[in-house]
DNA sequence: CAGAATCCCCGAAGATACTG
DNA sequence: CAGTATCTTCGGGGATTCTG
């Protein structure tokens, strides 16, 4: 879990969890599709390379936004979804969606 | 002003205009105290370096969200404020504070 | 005072190869 | 299938010096 202390703008802690190159896509994509498996979001985020999204998907576990649930199988499943507090930061990433896009429509 | 094409999600944009790592501070900054001079900010945005403030204001004033006036005095005076462009990013800002400091609290 | 001009660093990101 | 392990790259950010 990333620090929750000395920052002196709560919007820096924001930023911390959501800011890396991928986050939002990833969070985007398990917002409005639900669950995914590793290999869906691979296709989904065009570009990642498995070592990054693996990087990304364990920050944003770690920081508690996501969930991983591993099912032992052969071969191996692995899914992912937003948890709870994941779900929270709805209204801002529709927001930061909804910004951008009227923008772009200009 | 960044490329408004070629983004599969809107929110690339939004982050692209205000991913930088000083650029929320600035933005914060201008929106809740207003105007502000060059070295006001560099005191305010603490422990960043005049090449760096430089940097991100230009790039802030390129996107169209920040507005720079010069005076030519001796010795020189510029000050930095919010464009209605960027004065549009409120909702956005503050929102992203206070979901920051909902989690901060707990 | 508000920068411009350099040079430099480091960490995130990417490429590649291998594996339970 | 979903990783791990390494190595490499790259550029945003940083430190320093100089100036109208």
């Amino acid at each position: 879990m990333a620090l929750k202390n000395n920052y002196r703008y709560p919007v820096e802690y924001t930023l911390q969890l959501i800011g890396g190159k991928w986050k939002l896509l990833i969070l985007f994509i398990l917002m409005e599709e639900g669950t995914k498996r590793f290999g869906e979001l691979r296709k989904l985020v065009n570009g990642i390379t498995q070592g990054v999204l693996t990087t990304q998907l364990r920050e944003l576990e770690k920081d508690g936004l996501i969930h991983r649930e591993v099912f032992p199988t052969v071969p191996p499943k692995v899914e992912y979804s937003l948890t709870s507090f994941g779900q929270t930061l709805y209204p801002l990433l529709k927001g930061m969606c909804n910004w951008g896009r009227e923008q772009l429509d200009k």
